[in-house]
RNA sequence: GGCGACAUAGCCAAGUGGUAAGGCAGAGGUCUGCAAAACCUCCAUCAUCGGUUCGAAUCCGAUUGUCGCCUCCA
């Protein structure tokens, strides 16, 4: 069976087809480090991470490469902010109006460290930026459990190869220099192959037209963009033959695909946002090169809204992958990601209460219960589980569920990587489970012991096997739950220890039948957030989320 | 302005020609000292209008609305 994916070159959905049937090349966009990520960029890591991992599932031997981009404007900006100090007018640029006090700690911290890490160092602090985010970048990545890329290319490493290919693509006449400068020529690009825009459906001929060449401008079009960029005062600079300078954006990722993957590579992914110029430009850089095709498939994953609204920078709406952390452990930021078909929007909200009263739940909260949800569900599968051995001869109930739960997953993945769908399938083996779990003695019996040790046991690994593919439920049930609990009791400051006494109070109390007393303490307890489940024999607690 | 996407129940969200998955919230029920959890039942004709078709949420056109890209962005 093919997967079919929706490739963003062609428009259309097509079997992913591979240079060699076993293997793929994948190239993703990482990020530019000149600061902390945010739950955008966790959105595209968690998706491809995803992909990949069902590729491996399927056999594939992935080759799987994310780059970082370490230098770049914006970080030579970040280190000419923290240069000029806490005083400097930067701050009150129109891009930080939004900060709160809290960005401001954070960012202060920042600028602190990288200074003082610069103090001891020759080199240029923008480089020490870059090293320093990436840095953060592994720190804050490492608990999501994500595949590590075979390959994790940045430009600095790469700027003999990136002033190669440069000096490939003018000789062959789609690039030019200009003092200094080396631009693309789309004009020439365009004619030679027709090609530029292809990728976002732009029409290169009116962008052609549209452009003027003002005479301050190195540039013989407007649409043309930088590949090397003449040192000025200040920056990072390597050698080429056009003089002291560095690459532009865009040129990074079409050197670094080509030289681990190929050209005419397998899988090209990337934010929505990156298609133009980024990706447009990659494709017409590399073909401008070699005269072959670049990569055969593309794949966009959608955007992370703020109350409906794309999360940016300069809206200075977004999440940071720190305060991430703080609301929502990993994997219920893993199981939010996934909830979500890899194309659309997902709209991240916080539970809130409406003008009319109403308590909408935030899309987190949602997410974080139903994580709770599926632990729960394993923990009293393995419980009932415990110690007994199943027949694999009995005959299976729920056989809708428990005997077609990988290839129902299967024919989900295969179609564009349906992970929403995954989820769902999810949950239909979780409610069979509880059903079983739930049952009577007179019914076991009914249905046939064997039978439904079985299917339990059938329905709890086929659960974990699909869930394992996409990252989610790997742990142990108690050491999820601890951590949850613990979570979500810092969240509100309470103590465990403080809980369980008053459960014991309240469990004294039951013993004396004086249940006025018992429920006030369980009122008391649910003002706070905290449910008690009465089970045979000990009392259990959540917190609600 | 140019290009593109989307519009599914109170909220979130699958579904690209055959008569609307799932989740949250809500209602009822089983269970329970009372609860909770879990499970069961109920809860939409898919923005509007027109067209193609035996048949459309799914294709085409128009309208309205929302959003994105065109400048840095996952």
């Amino acid at each position: 069976m093919p997967i079919w994916i929706d490739e963003v070159l062609s428009g259309r959905k097509i079997p992913l087809e591979t240079r060699d049937p076993n293997r793929v090349g994948m190239y993703v966009c990482g990020v530019t480090v000149y600061d902390r990520c945010h739950i955008g960029h966790l959105r595209s890591m968690l998706s491809f991470d995803a992909l990949v991992r069902y590729l491996e599932y399927q056999r594939y031997q992935v080759n799987y490469v994310r780059n970082f981009t370490d230098v770049d404007d914006k970080i030579i900006d970040r280190a000419r902010e923290i240069e000029a100090g806490r005083d400097g007018d930067w701050r009150r640029a129109e891009r930080y109006a939004t900060f709160t006090e809290k960005d401001w700690a954070l960012r202060d911290a920042d600028d602190a460290e990288i200074r003082t890490r610069a103090a001891s160092t020759d080199k240029p602090v923008a480089l020490v930026v870059s090293e320093y985010f990436i840095e953060k970048f592994q720190e804050d990545f490492s608990c999501f459990a994500m595949r590590v890329p075979d390959v994790e290319p940045k430009v600095s490493d790469h700027m003999p190869q990136i002033v190669e290919y440069i000096g490939r693509i003018v000789e062959r006449g789609f690039a030019y220099e200009a003092g200094g400068d080396v631009y693309f020529d789309v004009a020439a690009y365009d004619d030679a192959t027709h090609a530029y825009g292809k990728l976002s459906r732009r029409d290169a001929a009116a962008m052609l037209e549209g452009a003027r060449v003002s005479p301050t401008e190195r540039k013989r079009n407007g649409a043309d963009f930088a590949l090397w960029k003449a040192k000025k005062p200040g920056e990072p600079a390597w050698n080429s033959p056009w003089g002291p300078g560095r690459p532009g954006w865009h040129i990074e990722c079409s050197v670094m695909s080509t030289q681990y993957l190929g050209t005419t590579f397998d899988i090209h992914g990337g934010g929505k946002d990156l298609i133009f110029p980024h990706h447009e430009n990659e494709i017409a850089q590399a073909e401008a090169e070699c005269g072959e095709p670049f990569c055969r498939n593309w794949l966009h994953n959608g955007f992370v809204t703020v109350d409906g609204v794309k999360m940016s920078k300069s809206l200075g709406n977004f999440l940071s992958l720190h305060d991430a952390l703080g609301l929502a452990l990993p994997e219920v930021w893993r199981f939010l990601v996934l909830s979500v078909h890899y194309q659309s929007p997902i709209d991240f909200s916080r539970t809130r209460v409406t003008e009319a009263g109403e308590r909408v739940r935030g899309s987190v909260d949602v997410a974080a219960e139903r994580v709770q949800y599926f632990y729960q569900t394993l923990e009293r599968a393995d419980e009932a589980l415990a110690g007994r051995e199943p027949d694999p001869e009995a005959p299976l109930l729920h056989t809708h569920v428990a005997g077609r739960l990988e290839e129902r997953f299967c024919e989900a993945m295969d179609d564009n990587f349906n992970t929403a769908v995954a989820i769902t399938l999810m949950g239909e083996a979780a409610r069979a489970i509880n059903e079983l779990v739930a049952l009577k003695a007179k019914e076991v019996k009914k249905l046939g012991e064997a039978s439904v040790l079985r299917t339990l046991h059938d329905l709890t690994s086929g659960l974990r096997g699909i869930a394992s593919v996409l990252g989610l439920l790997t742990e142990t049930p108690g050491a999820f739950l601890d951590r949850f609990r613990a979570h979500e009791l810092g969240k509100r400051r309470l103590e465990a220890a403080w809980i369980e006494q008053k459960i014991a109070e309240r469990g004294a109390a039951k013993a004396e039948r004086d249940f006025s007393r018992a429920d006030g303490i369980r009122l008391e307890l649910d003002a706070l957030g905290i449910e008690l489940r009465d089970m045979p024999g000990r009392t259990a607690w959540d917190v609600r989320v």
